[in-house]
DNA sequence: TATTGTTATACTCTATAACTATA
DNA sequence: TATAGTTATAGAGTATAACAATA
């Protein structure tokens, strides 16, 4: 498909994808922002939301970002009381990291933006177009093993 | 459309879209990197190659990149050997730049690169689903407002 | 006065290494 | 000896302000 002019790339599906999905993070981004939340510190609550409790090190592997940033990301969300440090029973090097009532409650208000974020990127798409559309980007993130809700650019890799 | 456990934001349309943007963006930049040049530079080198000579205030205008951060840019790709400066006749305070025989071969050869790249992102994919895929992200694209070829986070917002 | 290119500075992110206390 | 959490440092990348030359 070419649609105009401009250069090579304009048409290319890795281009289309990553320009659009560029925007969307930065959709996503300014909508979290009145909440006071970043995209990788709501990574690290909705990650709670879903599992339960989790070490600092679990929460590191499971969202690819390193340990070492992930200290600076809780003392900030346990700042905020979204989230509390608690002495791990067994092995008492590690905190568990679990989410306050509040951090439950913003993690919950939070994921009902997000239907008002697809309406509002998805504008003037035909409901069946937005279903293809979703099924095509989960087929391609299994194929390219991106694991579910995870977002690649939290990452940072272990030493 | 529900895949299964994980966060809310897991199946969410603009989660998505962000993930595998994130995802082809790091190829991207991957595939650009033996040649020596980051995604911002080959901005710049793709869009002398559609435009022809432009000055540094109009490139950074029509790639969303500061004038501040245009000239360092500029730089990197002339000590490469791939642009040249030339003082611009009518205006005196202003550079034309212009891509060097090696600038546009280099140009050439990227976006040769470029099928490659979507060949790896969409593999398994039908052709009939790669084509719908693209015919929507141009869609969206073009209902948001984002301009053609050009990378939203490039960006920087002017003075 | 406004604009083009430039430089300097600061601030945010992140990559790396090293430290401590536990295992 | 290895691991969980922490701290410190340095390097990208970028935002902001100010400057010289020219319009």
């Amino acid at each position: 498909m070419d649609t105009g002019g401009g250069p090579a790339h304009s048409d290319s599906l890795s281009f289309l994808l990553s320009q659009v999905g560029a925007y969307c993070a930065a959709a996503f981004a300014a909508a979290l922002a009145p909440y006071g939340i970043t995209p990788r510190a709501y990574g690290v609550i909705s990650n709670l939301g879903a599992v339960g409790v989790m070490t600092q090190q679990q929460l590191a592997n499971s969202l690819g970002i390193h340990r070492n940033n992930m200290v600076g990301l809780i003392d900030d969300l346990e700042a905020s009381g979204w989230v509390r440090r608690e002495r791990h029973q067994q092995d008492r090097r590690a905190f568990n990291v679990r989410l306050t009532p509040e951090g439950a409650d913003l993690t919950r208000r939070i994921g009902r933006l997000l239907p008002e974020l697809d309406d509002a990127v998805a504008d003037g798409l035909p409901i069946r177009d937005r279903e293809r559309l979703a099924r095509l980007l989960v087929s391609i993130a299994q194929a390219r093993g991106l694991r579910r809700g995870v977002h690649p650019s939290l990452g940072a890799r272990p030493e």
